[in-house]
DNA sequence: GCTTGCGCCGCAACTGAGTTGCAACAATGA
DNA sequence: TCATTGTTGCAACTCAGTTGCGGCGCAAGC
């Protein structure tokens, strides 16, 4: 059923003070109802025929709630940013998994990353990214 | 003294079975006398007047040069590729520091990196990228 | 040292992600 | 309902990286 992320994002966008406006509400939706980070073009794709946005309007969005911390960003090795929704019990420092053969990306929860990296002196540590690559149970 | 890694270069090159041409050792003497992974546009910029590469013989010389072990290249964020010359001591798994002020990138030789990640049943580990980010002690 | 074949190089054109500027539109508060 | 202000769509752009192809040059063989 949809139509419970559609109601959740749309809470998690007034509690920001944002507009709730079809294509974010729709977008977040999309984000909440994956089990994995996904590209724009994904996103594009999962969108409902009666919500066609603009790349750029896509793009924007996104940014927006990048920095409402309603989402976040995953960098890749296919210069393709990914994007997940940020469940509550989410850390904001974990680790994701990458499979080599069929790009998909997931979050990995469970990794204590330590914040402790012996630096070069002069150096102050800020977050850590982190990426494990394979194969996936499907791609096995 | 520049004429050093030239010469290492070269006999990289040569030991790995590759044609010493005039690109493919002045592109690996620049990766080699730098102390830092650095973009394409930054090695045609410190590659002398003599020798002016195309961008398209700059990229295939990289690969080739990756292909062959003798460099390494880098993911990052800003979604560019930095390349490293992979010196014997290096440890093919090893973690990166990126400064979020100068974009500086080094790599952090003396990192531990556990290969026992509790992955999903049934996915399998390949590798792992790892990217401390933070600020360099020129830009503290 | 000279020739020759294969591999490397340069050029031009392309792809695809992400960005910018601007005008038009619509969600919210009064 | 109306005005304001933030959001959207369009067009054009930037920039990293790729592809195809003709031509040049390195290295092997003589």
């Amino acid at each position: 059923m949809l139509n419970k992320f559609y109601h959740t994002a749309e809470d998690m966008i007034r509690h920001h003070g944002g507009r709730a406006t079809a294509g974010r509400i729709g977008i977040l939706a999309t984000l909440l109802a994956e089990q994995q980070a996904i590209t724009h073009r994904e996103i594009e794709q999962r969108l409902p025929q009666s919500l066609q946005l603009d790349r750029v309007t896509l793009y924007r969005t996104l940014e927006w709630l990048v920095e409402n911390g309603l989402i976040h960003k995953i960098t890749s090795d296919d210069r393709v940013w990914r994007y997940n929704a940020n469940l509550e019990p989410h850390s904001h420092q974990h680790a994701h998994f990458k499979c080599t053969g069929c790009a998909q990306v997931i979050c990995l929860d469970n990794l204590p990353i330590e914040q402790n990296w012996p630096l070069p002196t002069g150096y102050r540590f800020q977050e850590i990214e982190l990426t494990v690559k394979g194969l996936c149970a499907n791609c096995c």
